[in-house]
DNA sequence: GCAACAACGTTACATCATAACAAGCGCGAT
DNA sequence: ATCGCGCTTGTTATGATGTAACGTTGTTGC
């Protein structure tokens, strides 16, 4: 394996280019197996895509309704359904709440890792995490389908800015949103 | 390390015994630490050891109520939080719900796997998951505090009692509540 | 066209969780 | 003893998250 597959959420990166690189995959992997990327999934998920902060179905919910949709609960309950279904999204158990995916396409057993600051999510390749569970599952028969593996922490911008005191406006985590 | 711990949760046991052991265990760290373990934390452990299976905050709150006391949300919530925060419950994330810690007095970093089926809940000590994440937290400075790992699937024997077809009532799980 | 199916719109409700404040209790200091 | 203080509990009210159910709209294949 070349590096560790590190995830861009808290460092400065071309946001503009990761937000559309992950819908024109989705575009992509939507055409090619016959799934109607429509526009209320695709808007949930350019909305996921303005930043790497776990949003509520409620904060999409929100951000629906300011394009002018009259949307209630179930809409945006549907569009993070297929999102999460399709593997173009993730859902954070944690914080009950929704992240696009950072390597769509890729058949990935992902970790998270949650910053409790700004709630921004880092995902990682961490097929080893879910591989530790296997021989115990052996052992007592039991199967398994799916392995949530979620990290709780300080993302470094939140770190610094914990130790800073008071620096002023400049220097710390970008606000608790995006990156 | 001799064998990997393996959970009784989905074994038959002497149930009683393990209901009475997680209840002196935690009587006995609470004195050692000088908390308080009221008569209401007491018996929110003792409903959440009466199976393996994870019970909903207002399951617990329901089971309170057939006791005859007039119970709150608040209050289970703030009985579970307690048992919780020392190691004596652990949390679902998965399944927003609690289950009675199956290690009480060890330092441990468990996961759990969990069954679709039935809702019970085993406990594996899995350092090993855990510790996948440190290289990839550390390569972008992230400070991890607490990790999540749940996996869900199915248990033996819900897994028996769907392969049966239909064997009568003798031989499948037992009926989604306890073990 | 039109039948079949997927997606969307909408209402209503179910489930999970906590803020806020009042009241009781345990215990050490004076 | 009793006062004050902190922890626990009682209670009300509300916030946050999630879904069942059903009708309508749109797409697709025939």
């Amino acid at each position: 394996m070349p590096e560790p597959a590190s995830d861009p959420a808290f460092e400065r990166h071309d946001h503009a280019r990761c937000a559309a690189a992950a819908l024109e995959a989705a575009a992509r992997t939507c055409d090619a197996q016959g799934l109607r990327l429509t526009e209320i999934r695709a808007r949930v998920l350019g909305i996921l895509c303005e930043s790497h902060a776990a949003m509520g179905a409620y904060d999409v919910l929100d951000r629906l309704r300011e394009d002018g949709r009259r949307a209630q609960p179930p809409v945006a309950y549907r569009a993070l359904d297929f999102l999460v279904a399709h593997g173009f999204a993730h859902r954070i158990e944690r914080l009950n709440a929704y992240v696009a995916c950072g390597h769509p396409g890729d058949d990935h057993a992902p970790a998270f890792m949650i910053c409790r600051g700004c709630r921004r999510v880092a995902e990682c390749a961490a097929p080893a995490a879910a591989a530790a569970l296997a021989p115990q599952a052996e052992a007592m028969g039991f199967r398994i389908e799916r392995t949530v593996v979620e990290a709780e922490g300080v993302c470094p911008d939140c770190r610094a800015e914990a130790t800073d005191g008071e620096n002023g406006a400049g220097g710390g985590s970008e606000d608790g949103a995006d990156a």
